[in-house]
DNA sequence: CCGTTGAGTGTAAGCGCTTCCACTCGCCGG
DNA sequence: CCGGCGAGTGGAAGCGCTTACACTCAACGG
């Protein structure tokens, strides 16, 4: 089923069919009739890729993003989808979780869309340079702004002051943090949470490094709250850099016959759906992950269309979400 | 960049290029080197779109999801891309969640991939027969099989057969469902706890319709479990289409006042995340969900290459997953 | 009455690749 | 010494569309 055979039911040129069908140029109103007709009686279907050569675009956005086995990534990839959809641009996915040729399937994508987003650091620099150069519209996600290319994350120190603060207010001390940082997003974590309890004279622990992951929680708490529990080494709060990581702290914690929050405090950071279940409800700062998607795909519209060319920045605002994973309320509230 | 830049700074033609860039027929060793030296200077990569028109193929895969908030089709996709990615094909996504085109979008997706899966009752039965016809390999996922397409699924009556039979080996006698049965898995899930209660003599209630998050199973614990609180008429099991509509009944019944599992047993289906760190924790029969995904990938690299012809349909094991939300124990099982 | 205009249409040139076919040219066996 | 063969290469025809350009022709104003 090609444009030539309903040009030739319809006795017209294909040229014709073409501006027919596209409303470009004009068609005599019986002309018109008589090629819809024979679209009709065909039932056929433009081809996608003679109209993408033609027209030197895909109408397709990509995303690469690491994973999909937590909640994060995948709201905000819903978040870009229904954008993009509505955009009337497809959507191209490439998960990089374990996978060693990233830098191969990411030109790959790059080939099929008009432009892509990239999530925090699943794509080494040198590639997302390199993409950048080829004049690949770019917006990167979740990820330490650059001056070249569009950005779109979500508040992180400030909150993560807030909900130090409040850990304060309760009266802790001793605490522990849990989480890799080689992400952008949980590095702007820590700083705003070393900021404060500097700030309050209390020196900063280093970050425990682990996965992002209920299971590298897991391991993270049994280590951070199993060496010295009773000599009064063990922290008082562990300030996660994800609620997996929360949940699976709390895990090691039941495990090792300790209470949340009596006899630690546990926060983590999206307010994923586990979050609202788990028992302690957690303590948690929620990212608008739907929103976040959904401003990537708009500001990689406006770049696509050429709308705007100077890269932009946007930063969307967090929450504080204060459960019961941090503990009895204080009356007094710093 | 195009093809033909290459060539003429190797000073050979456009042919031979793509002879050695794709290793199809003879070149000699020296052309092939200069070649791939004019290749590496100019940094170039082949055109999809030109690729793709002169081969006929996409080398792209399709899928078409209602959601993708709850974790059940994100573990879906994610095996699904993973394998798709493996056998060189690109995923494009289509979430139908609250769209009013879909079919539009569905025909859209199809003139742009080698072929597609397709959820559940996602799409409509005429555009799924017109895709198909189209000569489109297709695979459905968690639908009831047809015969003239591929179909993978999980396992879903026998496993709601087991459930049931633990359940009365708890001892309860009345019970609930809760949970639409416009979808195909969840109705064979039905008709299993059917079978078991009525062989026991216990009159099947009718399933309670609501939507499958947990906003939707707050609702209808709520209905299930605030009317006839004390009069005998509350059912002592409740079980639930899926997992996140367990977590809102156990939502609605902290709030009634009544304790899980000790007034009312609560069961789901899935085996998300959450249902293991939800307290109590969720009794509930896991689905090989990533599986699921990788599996439809393979039966689709199947149709398309051709390798098989006669419409193929699996299901996957599923495992029941006992926990503490449907009461301890009792010492004699079954 | 003729030149101008613009609506309506067709021709053909791409878009960037793959691949069939024809062609050249050493080399081998008869 | 000659016909045949196969390795190596180029020419050119698509793949299915869009669109610049040329063309026809009726209507209109001067």
């Amino acid at each position: 089923m090609t444009i030539y055979e309903v040009a030739q039911r319809a006795g017209v040129s294909i040229a014709t069919v073409s501006r027919a069908l596209r409303n470009t140029g004009p068609v005599a109103a019986g002309t018109r009739e008589k090629v819809l007709r024979a679209i009709q009686e065909l039932s056929f279907t433009p081809s996608r890729l003679g109209v993408s050569l033609a027209q030197g675009r895909h109408a397709a956005n990509g995303i690469v993003f690491p994973d999909l086995s937590g909640p994060y990534f995948a709201e905000v990839l819903l978040g870009y989808e229904e954008v993009a959809s509505d955009l009337g641009r497809s959507v191209l996915i490439l998960s990089t979780r374990g996978r060693a040729a990233v830098q191969d399937l990411v030109r790959d994508l790059a080939g099929r869309v008009d432009g892509m987003v990239i999530f925090g650091r699943t794509v080494e620099d040198a590639v997302v340079d390199e993409i950048a150069r080829s004049r690949t519209p770019l917006v990167l996600l979740a990820r330490d702004p650059v001056e070249w290319a569009d950005a779109v994350s979500s508040e992180n120190t400030a909150s993560a002051e807030a909900l130090t603060t409040h850990l304060l207010g309760h009266g802790y001390s001793t605490f522990a943090l849990a989480g890799d940082d080689d992400r952008g997003d949980v590095t702007q974590r820590w700083t705003g949470v070393r900021r404060v309890l500097s700030g309050h004279g209390i020196r900063p622990p280093e970050p425990l490094p682990c996965e992002l992951t209920v299971e590298g929680g897991y391991a993270a708490g049994r280590t951070l709250l199993g060496g010295g529990a009773g000599d009064g080494r063990r922290p008082r709060a562990v300030i996660c850099a994800d609620d997996q990581v929360a949940l699976g702290v709390i895990l090691a914690a039941e495990e090792l016959g300790l209470d949340v929050p009596g006899d630690v405090a546990v926060t983590g950071w999206d307010d994923i759906m586990a979050a609202r279940h788990a028992r302690p409800a957690l303590t948690t700062v929620r990212q608008p992950m739907r929103l976040l998607g959904a401003r990537a795909a708009r500001a990689l519209d406006e770049l696509i269309k050429g709308t705007r060319t100077v890269p932009n920045s946007e930063i969307l605002p967090t929450q504080l979400i204060v459960r019961s994973s941090c503990g009895p309320h204080p009356l007094e509230e710093k």
